[in-house]
DNA sequence: TTGGTTTGTCAACAGGTGTTGACCTACAGT
DNA sequence: ACTGTAGGTCAACACCTGTTGACAAACCAA
């Protein structure tokens, strides 16, 4: 038996530009500031449609905020450069992907957006940090700590806009974060 | 002749509960989100009074956001020790005065804010980097890894407030991020 | 063609926003 | 006591927000 799939509905199109919509707006001007008339005005459609496919504003910015940071597997990392290949490999998902920006913009002032970032959080990073830090134990802690490094960088690089980050090379970051990177997830406690 | 003080008028304990009153909602609520009329609720006073002392919201925001981080000397730090030193100083003025929140929660969606933060980065940061980096012409680079793995600390402690950051001691983080902001500031290029 | 479902449009609602101006009150200087 | 000014109150404005319900058009099955 196959996967049921739902029947493509006429509606597909649409519904796929609000999203695409919704998620550059949310993005750009964060939960609030991110109304349903632009999201709307953007997928070309009227406001009306974006209730009737997603309820409500909550709901849509939910269907918007669905993320998977598609991490390689860890055991195929040699070990003395999961720091560096984790950096860079952040970063290429920031920047191909608007919905990490939109989720970090909405997540300081939108409660819920703040549940979904510690989702992922819970979902995705702290089983990755288990499978590499030498104490199972330690693994909350050292994603932690590499959360607060991958975070803070991407924060002072595309939304904070600071000058001399910005400047800095995808192999500047590289270099200068892979080592921390390393040491948090894998080096003895201090 | 003594610098010239603007005598004291009448207004001013409205004016100060006004100003803190804002730094407290805009630090919880973001820029967008903490309206002129809970402000003056706070404040227990009436909306039109903040217009009158501040002009705008916009205005009032840059008087609620001035902050000074308040670097100590950095010849008074052994060379060794600047980094516990400072990551110690910065979690000290992150949880004593609230401002910092205001203006990171505002910064992220406000275009003012930002710029606000930009200042600070330039005329605070970036000089203390340059006091402490080896080759001045590294000092901004410098200065923004360091800023970068510091709010990024505060964005996962005290905004998304994720479970494995927030459980952690002054201590402990002091332990991790010391050697990180160490070798930011004062460690070979890699 | 008929009838029903899906897709889309329009106008309006109830509530909240920053901001303004008219007005009253209390004080300081004379 | 009189008067000008600073401090404070009140109601309203113009606008924008999320959200809703009534209605029209397009589509598809019979």
């Amino acid at each position: 038996m196959t996967t049921t799939e739902p029947r493509p509905r006429r509606s597909d199109a649409t519904r796929a530009a609000i999203l695409s919509a919704a998620k550059e707006r949310f993005a750009a001007d964060g939960y609030e500031r991110a109304t349903i008339r632009a999201i709307a005005a953007d997928a070309n459609i009227d406001p009306a449609m974006v209730m009737r496919y997603y309820g409500n504003k909550e709901k849509l910015f939910a269907a918007a905020a669905v993320f998977d940071l598609r991490f390689p597997d860890p055991d195929t990392i040699p070990h003395a450069q999961v720091g560096a290949r984790l950096v860079a490999h952040f970063l290429d998902r920031w920047e191909e992907d608007e919905t990490l920006l939109a989720l970090l913009r909405a997540a300081v002032t939108n409660a819920a957006a703040g549940e979904q970032m510690q989702a992922i959080f819970a979902n995705q990073v702290l089983p990755l940090a288990a499978a590499l830090a030498p104490d199972p134990a330690e693994a909350p802690v050292r994603a932690g700590l590499l959360a607060s490094q991958i975070m803070g960088m991407a924060l002072c690089r595309f939304v904070l806009r600071l000058p001399p980050v910005v400047g800095m090379t995808r192999d500047d970051i590289i270099a200068w974060l892979g080592p921390t990177a390393q040491r948090y997830l894998t080096a003895a406690h201090p």
